[in-house]
DNA sequence: CCAACATATTTATATATTTGCATTTGTTAG
DNA sequence: CTAACAAATGCAAATATATAAATATGTTGG
């Protein structure tokens, strides 16, 4: 599929997938899911070091935009990477980056 | 490398080139310029049906955040893909949208 | 140099995003 | 049911972004 058949809606469907990753505590977070890995949003809140309420919301902008999913298990709620394609995004971008 | 490993300056690094792609106009702009290709503002922004300095903002910022190059030719100014891999990141994305 | 065209920048306004705090909602153990 | 913990939401202020109009700068041909 060419890239420049998407249509408009397409369009802006990956702008915001790619606007929700594109922040550094974000992309920090699928760092951390790399691998199918799942965390909760404590551990998550506690490796970041940043307020809960403030991973609360970054991880609900991932969710919203379709990069992460949650399943929740008693107390807490597990986050993973909806499609382990994704981490290869960073990573390509980080490639592109280092020179 | 893992991209757990990435340092506070990469993560931001990758985050302003992700931000700069994350916009629909500029991602149907990667679009354009997929394989190579090379055009003028001028070809872009007609292309594009927006305004002439909307279509050199855009530009700006991606060439900015290292996604695009650029090439005097004359009167022209011709746009390319800085990264050619850099196409691969919206059509990852949309893969990942589609379903 | 000057006219015409191509591109970039400035400016102002509207809109969106980020953050932490406070609060609320959900879940389990006792 | 209640206490304690986990997660999500509402709010407000600071900051950032997008857009178009107007202007400025750069380049070529005559």
């Amino acid at each position: 599929m060419k890239l420049s058949d998407l249509s408009i809606s397409q369009l802006e469907q990956a702008a915001n997938m790619l606007k929700a990753i594109a922040h550094p505590m974000r992309i920090a977070i699928l760092g951390f899911l790399e691998e199918g890995k799942k965390l909760t949003v404590t551990e998550i809140h506690e490796l970041l070091g940043i307020e809960q309420s403030t991973t609360s919301h970054h991880l609900g902008i991932l969710k919203d935009k379709g990069v992460l999913a949650s399943k929740r298990e008693g107390k807490n709620t597990y986050y993973f990477l909806k499609h382990p394609d994704l981490g290869n995004i960073v990573t390509c971008v980080s490639q592109c980056t280092t020179d």
